[in-house]
DNA sequence: TGCCCGGGTGTTTTT
DNA sequence: CACCCGGGCA
């Protein structure tokens, strides 16, 4: 019996059926087994499994728990269970109830790829500084606010808001969120937000769906609730409102989704919301040795909010932290690779055993090339994702248009693409034509004569063609299967052809892309062939591409991983990393100013924020955590001095090792020894640190010395936020903060020491 | 309308 | 360094 499998803590929480219950779970201690093996356990005990939803942050997750949990009780029996993450699962709720809330049932969902280019247009539609109102800044004011819930309307009527936004003069970033919306709902597009947003609008304006799904989802379980924002929060609490059959897993110490609106208060909320509720801590890690529990805990020791709790392992002491110190970001990349060599050579490891984790994708590239010189294989997830490639989004932007005519990113993307002498000018004049008639660009562009569109007739023809040329995929939508439909688009739109006749090397590799999505269709198609023959009853026989369409906007790199990728090297940050443990893990880059962030140091609450990140980054390790640092790094096109982190002082002396590395040692042993000492003695730790901030490479730039002219009033300039000024100074030396004003930025509480602030 | 060149600007983290 | 955008020219 599989319950035997767990362990006092974990058989208890799993046992619980009914009722509200919380499940605090350390890292490594067993979480996602608690997860499936309840499942498993509430089906076993008579739950129906279509009246099970459960819900998780990843795609990856999701499949990992599914697969899981029919090992446990069989494919039959779990097949029905509604399992995924936040935005698909909702997503999918949305499209049964589009009519409701006026959105047409193939709605498009709108990437950060779309949402970035519409918020550019609009500031230009409104003869906005495109200085000011850059789509990043705006595009995360509009995120936050919809994660919390604020419509466009309350953001505008939201005083505190839009006082804030005139101090940083961005006094109209409202009314950009409102034509955003306006511009979204024509175009009978979602973005990402609006998923999580207008399901909550559903639940609270149609009791009866409300109803509906309560009903159904008789038994709800989240992963990772530390990382659920406000908007997530007020799902979860509408749809278990009536059973209260509603059991929620996380961990306060891994919650690192802040700037994404994630809310810790939502665990301590928990018991204010269900009184009742039951509390499992599960703080026996299985997965680490005990110095890296031991690291692990003296890291997060440092922060000062958290739930406390004791985690411990029963696990042999192992290794201690390895210690890595480089000159260059090369040869970070280059001993990082050696050493992988060696120790798979050394340990009879796999290359799936390895992972290296990073806090910036940006730097992956230094491993990247020194692993392919050693010839071992690496697969790297996240930075562009295979959908957001140009030539991919340009084939699906045409099954997109022809699955949702109005989708006005989607039509801008390419009615000039491949060329057909539709130009910018054109296309501004239907845009504006669109706005003055509240419609949508399509509905202008193939009803001229109607709208009283002025453009030259030589263009307006082919603005004609083109609109025939969808309207025909369109027509077969409905009635062709997905792969047919697909290639079919790829050959008429032209885009096969582009890319065939581009013998550079770049085609050539767009070309296959084409080819692999155009693949990856064509299995799509085949497999729910396979799966609508077992569920009979199911009328269409086969999937539309709008079937394929409806998740691709939700899919990530690492969703479609492929068999020849299986026993390859890991590269990815952090953030990605969490869930996922490896025998060895190299933390790399563990400088001040990278890992922490220099964009955290501003507040207490951020840099804590780091910290967790940290120890997700440590506790994924099971035999060996290594960490490096380089106090030489390439970074916006110039090479920066680097100084460690201070999480590295953190984990303490006695776990760690300082190992030698042939490329430093070789070049000068002696400067290598006498900083790998520093650290079994911290007092000199210190005075490295301060040598280092000012030896720093950039002369004009003020640094430690230079604190005592910085007063209240004064301007100053940042490398990064650009001309402020100083509002307060507060706290002793060597720990001196500022609050500067920065126009462009807002205002930040800045280190004096680390802030290299110009005097003006 | 389309292409090439130069300057300016920018990097957390993700569904 | 790498990308994007705007301006100038074919």
């Amino acid at each position: 019996m599989y319950l035997d499998e767990l362990n006092p803590e974990q058989r208890k929480a799993t046992n619980q059926i009914d009722g509200p219950m919380m499940v605090i779970a350390g890292a490594g201690s067993g979480k996602t087994k608690v997860l499936t093996y309840r499942i498993a356990n509430l089906i076993d005990n008579g739950v129906n499994s279509i009246n099970i939803l459960s819900l998780t942050f990843t795609n990856k997750a999701a499949e990992e728990m599914k697969s899981r949990i029919s090992e446990l009780i069989g494919e039959a029996n779990s097949r029905n269970i509604w399992m995924g993450t936040f935005h698909s699962v909702f997503a999918r709720i949305l499209r049964i109830e589009h009519d409701k809330i006026g959105y047409p049932q193939s709605f498009t969902i709108y990437d950060t790829i779309d949402t970035k280019s519409l918020i550019k247009t609009i500031v230009k539609e409104k003869n906005l500084d495109d200085k000011m109102y850059k789509p990043n800044f705006v595009y995360s004011r509009i995120s936050s606010a919809k994660n919390s819930m604020i419509s466009a309307q309350a953001y505008l009527r939201n005083e505190d808001i839009m006082s804030q936004d005139k101090q940083y003069g961005r006094a109209r970033i409202g009314e950009i969120y409102l034509e955003y919306q306006n511009r979204c709902f024509k175009a009978g597009a979602m973005d990402f937000d609006d998923l999580l947003f207008k399901t909550n609008i559903l639940l609270k304006k149609f009791p009866e769906v409300l109803l509906k799904y309560q009903d159904k989802f008789r038994y709800i379980l989240v992963d990772e609730y530390q990382d659920t924002n406000k908007a997530q929060y007020l799902i979860i609490k509408a749809l278990s409102a009536r059973f209260e059959n509603i059991c929620v897993v996380g961990d306060d110490a891994q919650s690192i989704y802040s700037f994404r609106g994630a809310n810790i208060e939502n665990i301590l909320n928990f018991k204010k919301d269900y009184t009742d509720y039951k509390l499992y801590k599960l703080e026996q890690n299985y997965r680490s040795s005990s110095n890296i529990v031991n690291a692990a805990n003296n890291i997060i020791g440092h922060n000062k909010d958290q739930i406390q709790k004791k985690v411990w392992t029963s696990n042999a002491d192992g290794n201690l932290i390895k210690l890595i110190k480089t000159f260059s970001d090369n040869e970070e990349g280059k001993v990082i690779a050696k050493n992988i060599l060696n120790t798979k050579i050394k340990e009879n490891a796999k290359n799936s055993d390895f992972a290296i984790l990073y806090r910036t994708n940006a730097q992956s590239r230094s491993f990247e090339e020194a692993l392919r010189k050693l010839n071992l294989d690496y697969k790297i997830y996240g930075g562009l994702s295979f959908y957001q490639r140009k030539e991919i989004k340009d084939l699906i932007s045409y099954f997109r248009l022809a699955v949702n005519n109005k989708d006005e990113e989607a039509l801008k993307r390419i009615i000039n693409y491949p060329k057909r002498g539709i130009g910018a000018n054109s296309i501004g004049k239907a845009m504006l034509c669109a706005n003055e008639n509240d419609t949508s660009l399509w509905d202008v562009l193939s009803n001229q004569n109607k709208f009283g569109l002025k453009i030259n007739s030589g263009t307006s023809k082919k603005i004609n063609d083109f609109i025939v040329l969808i309207k025909n995929f369109s027509k077969k939508v409905e009635n062709t299967d997905a792969f047919e439909l697909a290639d079919e688009i790829s050959k008429l739109s032209g885009i096969n052809n582009e890319l065939l006749i581009d013998n550079s090397v770049e085609g050539k590799v767009r070309y296959e892309n084409i080819q692999e999505l155009l693949n990856g269709i064509k299995e799509f198609s085949e497999n729910s062939k396979e799966n609508t023959d077992q569920e009979e009853a199911e009328n269409d026989t086969f999937a539309t591409l709008s079937d394929f369409l409806i998740d691709v906007a939700l899919l990530t790199n690492a969703d479609n991983e492929k068999e020849e990728d299986k026993d390859k090297i890991t590269l990815m940050t952090i953030h990605s990393a969490k869930g996922l443990e490896f025998p060895y893990v190299y933390i790399v880059g563990v400088e001040e100013n990278l890992f922490p962030s220099q964009l955290s140091l501003g507040s207490r609450s951020e840099l804590e924020e780091e910290r967790r990140l940290f120890y997700v980054a440590l506790t994924r390790a099971e035999k060996q955590a290594t960490i490096s640092y380089t106090i030489s790094r390439f970074r916006w096109g110039n090479i920066i001095a680097c100084e460690p982190s201070r999480f590295i002082e953190e984990i303490g002396s006695d776990l760690l090792e300082p190992i030698e590395n042939t490329y430093t040692s070789n070049r000068n042993k002696n400067k290598a020894n006498s900083s790998y000492k520093s650290y079994t003695q911290p007092s000199s730790f210190n005075k490295l640190k301060f040598k280092k901030v000012s030896s720093s490479t950039t002369s004009n730039l003020s640094n430690a010395t230079d604190v005592s002219k910085i007063k209240v009033g004064i301007n100053v300039k940042h490398q990064r936020f650009g001309k402020g000024k100083v509002l307060e100074i507060s706290g002793q030396s060597p720990n001196v903060k500022a609050k500067i004003l920065f126009p462009s930025f807002g205002e930040k509480q800045l280190l004096l020491k680390f802030a290299k602030l110009e005097l003006l």
